[in-house]
RNA sequence: GCUAGGGUGGCUGAGCGGUUUAGGCGACGGGCUGCAGACCCGUUCUACUGGGGUUCGAAUCCCUACCCUAGCUCCA
């Protein structure tokens, strides 16, 4: 399978360390809301690439985190007069209704920010020991230039940032907090280095690196996430073990509303539970996949409303090709089919691509191509639910 | 600056090396209507940012230029 790795910027062939296994890490969102459909597409198209690695024969380990440690948890929390843990609870619980609805399968572990302190203070003080981290006031920073300097998944980072933060007492203007004393509302641990709370960055390297080793096959992410968090986030694992964190970095693009990206605080946010008020999940699920997962994707109803039709259509041509049972052969047209189905799913995930060709294959099924012979199609159609996660009914 | 996705007929929007046109909207004509709308039927637009290249053949692949959009220490 071919995939396109951010850190080269081209797509390359899939290698995993261990044949036949793939230990593969996504960043989990920061449970303090409901999920909107962008968290959708991220965790649909990560479901994907797992389904069809699944399908290859690889054995896939998914270990995925929930961010429970974070100031919008804590201001969150404080406003409704609850605990941070009961916050994350409560989000953690409509993640998975969300994910669950959508037909995501469940990964082979999650882990919360807040069960990995102790290994978080561990990086944090190796990170000291070789001179890479340093304390300044009540604060730990990394030092990125100390490091090598950013360049792993980003460049002309410089540019891009017009006013970085020098606030007091940090060496380089992109060095960020490893760990920072707390204040009395907020969460915080006591540990060795002194009472505080972790930064994001090294949160997901010790749950990565704890439950799949020091380098990842895949890590997976929003491309929001390229920077700061994974370039700073390699940063830390490489200096930590000298290795690469992940051979393969891949992030998927976003999904707009009304041209723009999708934002909390610009209030234009489509939450996944208010969709699936309007309209069915497996209709969502493929709208959100009705697009290579690097293609920015447009949210509108009345897209959903289209694909509805076209969703139809598949659930109408899966009915058709499994009547006559399922012994026959395949003919030549539905090699053909199947062939560039699974080719689109091989070059880098093209989902879109994959189910252009069902919407062709359930239109002429249907009645649109007479004179075709479709034995064996019913085998695209089980690809469709199997690997694309798409329900067609029964 | 860096990164990604694009530039297709009046508009919107598919197409991903060749054949039969995408489709939708609009416009035009007709049907139905006392008129209009809605609806139905038919017709019309033959397009691919500029410049190179590969090829028997390119909107489709490669190079290049220009332009647009989005993102770039809160973010999936």
């Amino acid at each position: 399978m071919l995939v396109y790795n951010t850190k080269t910027r081209t797509k390359e062939e899939f290698i995993p360390q261990r044949s036949g296994e793939v230990r593969a890490y996504i960043c989990g969102p920061t449970v303090y809301d409901y999920c909107h459909i962008g968290h959708a597409r991220t965790y649909i198209n990560f479901d994907v690439l797992r389904r069809y690695l699944e399908a290859t024969g690889y054995d896939f380990i998914h270990v995925q985190n929930f961010t429970d440690v974070d100031d919008k948890i804590t201001k969150r929390a404080a406003e409704r007069g609850i605990t941070p843990t009961q916050l994350s609870d409560e989000f953690i619980e409509e993640y998975f209704r969300d994910m669950d609805a959508l037909n995501v399968k469940r990964a082979s572990r999650y882990t919360r920010a807040s069960d990995y302190i102790g290994k978080i203070v561990e990086i944090t003080e190796r990170l000291m020991a070789k001179g890479i981290a340093y304390r300044s006031g009540g604060t730990v920073y990394f030092d990125v230039e100390g490091a090598g300097g950013f360049g792993e998944l980003v460049s002309g980072i410089e540019g891009a940032v017009t006013d970085p933060i020098m606030s007091l007492g940090k060496r380089g203007p992109f060095d960020f907090v490893l760990w920072r004393e707390g204040g009395e509302a907020e969460q915080s641990w006591d540990s060795q280095i002194g009472r505080g709370r972790p930064g994001w960055h090294t949160e997901c390297v010790a749950m990565a690196m704890d439950s799949l080793g020091e380098v990842l096959d895949i890590h997976w992410g929003g491309m929001d996430l390229i920077y700061p968090h994974h370039e700073c986030s390699a940063l830390v694992a490489r200096a930590i073990t000298g290795k690469p964190f992940a051979r393969y970095w891949m992030h998927n693009n976003f999904v707009t509303l009304s041209g723009e990206k999708m934002s909390k605080s610009a209030g234009n946010t489509a939450y996944i539970k208010d969709v699936l008020e309007g309209f069915r999940a497996e209709v969502l699920r493929t709208y959100l996949l009705s697009k290579g997962y690097r293609e920015r994707m447009e949210y509108s109803e009345a897209g959903m409303e289209r694909m509805e039709k076209t969703y139809d259509l598949m659930v109408e041509g899966a009915a058709e090709a499994r009547k006559g049972g399922g012994g026959a052969g395949v003919s030549s047209c539905i090699k053909e089919y199947a062939d560039a189905f699974f080719g689109a799913l091989d070059d880098d995930l093209e989902t879109g691509q994959a189910l252009a060709v069902v919407e062709r294959l359930s239109w002429e099924i249907t009645g649109g191509a007479p004179d075709k012979d479709f034995a064996g199609a019913s085998r695209i159609y089980d690809a469709v639910e199997g690997v694309l996660g798409i329900k067609l009914g029964r």
